[in-house]
DNA sequence: CTATTTTTGAACTATTCAGTAATATATTGG
DNA sequence: CCAATATATTACTGAATAGTTCAAAAATAG
């Protein structure tokens, strides 16, 4: 099934790696890190105990493993998100659609495990890598503002950082939400509210 | 009938009640809910086990009354930050200070007890005391929103409930970064933006 | 086939944990 | 002082938990 033409020797692993890091995912995401046991993953990953130490190593480092995979792919998703619509406005939308989506996704726990989850692990290095993610989120919007600029879409006084970081606050709010237990319908009007509210014209300034 | 006030017989705790409380609060807030053992408890109220069953029952019966008197007295001040400005915007400014100011308070854990660490608790009974307290805090900024229209300080037409629940959001993510390590200096900056972003005049109006 | 390598399943160990008893201590009422 | 009552201290029990050991299983290489 997923064997590879060039396997070494032994007994050929019954799982697919990515595939219970996924579901090692989904398990962390619903129960959080703390309410989450080795039997637990066992369980959810269908990987045996020995090796799931012996291929992710134990909690901690098998969270940091998810959280990784978590991030980039999420991260990515926000990137095309943003960058594959041509107004501005939509890019917005587009990004904070995806968010709440995601958040309210069917078969998934509600909410994000970056915003919802990570932040209660007492871990430095987890806390490090979420200020690291959630400072290239904002970047990330950052950008596609400037790119609005240059295309004189709005202003090139517009407040570029302040809206980026007021997006991604907003971002979390939604999340936050969907945590527990607001709908997608009410959540999806709030995010286009709040793309209206984002580019609602400066003072002495129009905005499209 | 005409009883003394002073306790009956027995030997006198060695604790005082609401103290010990928010001690269980402090613990919880710095640790979560899971990541907390009774014996976490047990240290950080200076209550014996025993009685710490006999008085609050069990970690959960423990984490709803540290949870029911953590929402009154964060609602009371958040109501009395909101409503003691004569100004809307001085109004929204208090209100997110405090929620800055509270979630970056030295010695306690960064964050808030009911954004970041109640969401969760995989508890039906936590999940809709929050539910219910979001609805009464949203709530509680479209009062003040009403009564500035009613002092004619924003036109009649002002989205009382998008901002109202805009505000909120804010707060939640302004919360939540504080609970990752954004510094108090940044967001209360950014509280300052947010206000004046949520009072932006609409198309059409004036806003003071 | 036999030897070698890798994974797996089941059982095992030591530790931590929640919750409870048994007992000691402090206070009031008479 | 004695009885009654309420709290505190200590220690205990059984269950859950993290992490390991070891033999069986499943593959390849020669």
């Amino acid at each position: 099934m997923f064997q590879n033409t060039a396997r070494g020797r032994g007994r050929p692993r019954g799982f697919d790696e990515l595939d219970a890091l996924e579901k090692a995912t989904q398990v962390f995401w619903s129960q959080g890190y703390d309410g989450v046991t080795i039997d637990d993953l066992v369980a959810g990953m269908g990987v045996g105990k020995p090796s799931l130490y012996a291929i992710f190593g134990d909690k901690r480092t098998l969270f940091l493993r998810v959280l990784l995979a978590y991030a980039e792919t999420k991260g990515a998703r926000a990137e095309k998100a943003l960058f594959s619509q041509h107004v501005l406005r939509d890019s917005l939308a587009a990004f904070l659609r995806h968010v709440v989506e995601t958040a309210t996704e069917k078969g998934s726990a509600p909410g994000c495990l970056l915003v919802c989850v990570a932040p209660l692990v007492n871990d430095i290095e987890v806390r490090q890598f979420l200020q690291n993610a959630a400072a290239n989120g904002a970047r990330l919007v950052e950008r596609r503002f400037q790119e609005a600029i240059s295309v004189g879409e709005i202003p090139p006084d517009f407040p570029v950082a302040i809206r980026a970081s007021q997006l991604t606050d907003f971002a979390r709010g939604l999340t936050m939400r969907a945590h527990i237990g607001t709908p997608r319908k009410t959540l999806l009007k709030d995010s286009v509210e709040a793309v209206d509210l984002l580019l609602l014209p400066q003072r002495g300034h129009a905005v499209g």
